[in-house]
Parts: structure tokens; sequence; C-alpha cells
DNA sequence: GGCCGACCTGTGAG
DNA sequence: ACTCACAGGTCGG
């Protein structure tokens, strides 16, 4: 490994955070050490108790970097999470009990280009899907950063080469849909409005015009603007609102909303309204680890499966491996 | 201003 | 094998 930061696993905890719905690209080896893209950088992280251990491909024309630095953004590790845990804890029962088991859980600090035509693509679909697109637009239009263990790896391209007209006809042909169109017609919006000194503004610019800027692009409404402000623009008072979000708020908090026909623009405030009053500036952390609950990928662990009874039925040619 | 239906396509449960 | 609802929603009427 190139490099460790002392950091216990207690606060920060890789699998609940990658797998939580923010990222797409990070996948889990044998090994348990984790392989991504982030800062032109194919990264290989692996924990013990004490340290994150780190390893950094680089290209050669990629300017050097501190790359313990590098992480310590992307994680966020200066933020003292158990302090926080303990507020929202405070503020919260519900909270409190997910906690429990879902420690660790950390919003990254993505870069906002990926983070937008990655939940561009989310919308109406599923997680597979969604990664899969994410790593064509990457392999399409992206520049090769190295090869590790005989995988070639791409940076997430840059907007400019989003924007071209041929993308529309590419995308369509490699099975984008109808987002095909929202993907190059809101790169061209993107580079239309000044490119990153745009996205440095909506940086600076109060949440809630950061998020009315962001749904000024084809394809992105309230919850993916919610999305893209909370995981790549520091507003973490932003609260997506999804179907899951959603259920939480009726199973949990807002019970008279339980028989609403549909995810009004009013209901979708009531709930993040109520999600911030409670939590306050950070509002979009907590709600992150609730919506871990609320997961497919983190539940019925054969260790703790204590949620339906009716999914302990038999399961069918399951080939277990054993390593 | 709120509500409703259509929407590309792959995945996974039945 | 073969449906068919659904997937971290958005858009236009």
């Amino acid at each position: 490994m190139d490099g460790k930061i002392k950091f216990p696993i207690s606060a920060l905890n890789l699998n609940y955070t990658f797998n939580g719905g923010q990222a797409f690209r990070w996948k889990c080896l044998e090994d348990n050490s984790w392989i991504g893209v982030f800062a032109h950088r194919i990264w290989k992280l692996r924990q013990d108790e004490e340290y994150i251990n780190f390893e950094a491909v680089k290209s050669s024309n990629t300017p050097e970097e501190d790359e313990a630095a590098l992480l310590i953004d992307y994680f966020r590790l200066n933020e003292p999470l158990n302090e926080l845990y303990d507020e929202w804890a405070k503020c919260d029962p519900i909270f409190s009990e997910a906690a429990k088991k879902f420690t660790g859980v950390r919003m990254l600090r993505q870069e906002p280009i990926e983070n937008i035509f990655t939940f561009i693509c989310s919308s109406n679909n599923n997680i597979s899907r969604i990664k899969s697109m994410v790593e064509k637009m990457c392999t399409f239009y992206g520049s090769e950063i190295g090869v590790v263990d005989e995988v070639k790896y791409y940076d997430f391209p840059v907007v400019e080469n989003l924007a071209k007209s041929s993308v529309l006809n590419d995308l369509q042909k490699a099975a984008f849909g109808y987002r095909a169109k929202f993907i190059q017609q809101a790169a061209s919006k993107i580079v239309e409005f000044g490119g990153h000194d745009w996205i440095n503004e909506l940086k600076k610019l109060p949440y809630d015009e950061a998020k009315i800027e962001l749904m000024k692009l084809p394809g992105i409404g309230a919850k993916v603007a919610d999305c893209i402000c909370l995981m790549s623009l520091d507003h973490l008072e932003a609260i997506p609102v999804d179907t899951h979000v959603f259920q939480i708020a009726t199973k949990y908090y807002l019970p008279h909303l339980k028989n609403v026909k549909s995810v009004t623009n009013r209901v979708y405030n009531e709930i993040g309204d109520h999600f911030r009053t409670m939590y306050g500036k950070y509002a979009g952390w907590p709600h992150c680890v609730l919506f871990c609950g609320e997961l497919k990928i983190f539940q019925d662990s054969p260790t703790e499966k204590r949620k339906k009874p009716e999914q302990l039925k038999p399961k069918k040619h399951k080939k277990t491996k054993v390593s």
C-alpha cells in the first residue's frame, strides 16, 4: 500500500458508505479491499482496526498531490462522526435505533459532474442498471487512468465530452433510453452556463437557490437536485425524498401522509422540512443513515434476520461461496 | 398550482 | 422459459 491514515474503523464503514446509494463505482474485492475512482486516480482501500491503508494509481500526466489529504476530503474525515451521531440520537429515537447497526456512515464529498450525470441516470431506474450505465459513460468518454489487476479504469468524462452532439445517438444505441437525451442536453447546458465556474457558484449559493439552478437542467427534478446538493455541493441540509424516504417518513414521522396519492411538491417539501427541523443544518447526513436501514442490500444478512419471517423460505439453488 | 399518465429498458421475483 | 411489476423520478399536458 502507498500510505495509510490513522483512523478507527468504527468511524468509517466503507460497506455502508459505498453501498448506501451515494456512489455507484466502488467495488469490493475478494480480499475485502475496495477499488474505485476519484480525483483522477484509481484507489484501492483496505481497512484494519486502526488504519485506512490506501494505494493510488494515476496516469503520468496527473499532477502530484497529497493523496492522504484527498481521502480526508472525499470522506469528510475531519467531521467528528461520533459526536454528530450523538447529537442526532438525542434529537430522534428512530435515528438512535438505526445508528446501532449503521455505524460509520459517511456522506462522501463527490465530484459534481460525476454526481450530476450519475443521478440523471438514477431516475426511475434500478441500481444494477445505473451502475452499468455509469461504467458505459466512463469507457465511452472518459480517459483511461491505468490498469489494476488486469482491469482498465477510466476517469469520469469531462462535461465537454458529454455535450457533443454524437452523444445522443451513441447513448441511445447503448440502451440509455430517454436518459440519453437528458445527458447530452444537460451537458450542453452546463457548458453554456459556464462549466466549472457555474458549478463553483452552486457551492457558494444558498441551498434552495442552488437547487433551483440545478433544476434548469433536463432530467433533474427536485429529488435528483437534492441528491446533487447533498452529495457534491456541500449543501448538507438537502433531503432527497425518494420512495424509500417517503416510506420512512410515513412509517415513523408523518403518518398522516400515508394515503396521499403521490409525492407532490407540497408533500416533498413537508418531508424535507420535517427532517431539517429535527436535525438541523446537517439533516441530509442522518437521513442517509436512516436510508441505509431501508435498503434491501443491508437486510436479511444471515446473522441478523429479524425483519420478515416469510423471508425464511428455502432458497433454491443458492450456492454459497466458500473462501 | 396540483395531479396524472407516459416513459426506455433491464432486472428479478413469481 | 416467460411474463410483468418495478426501479432512489421527470416531464408535459
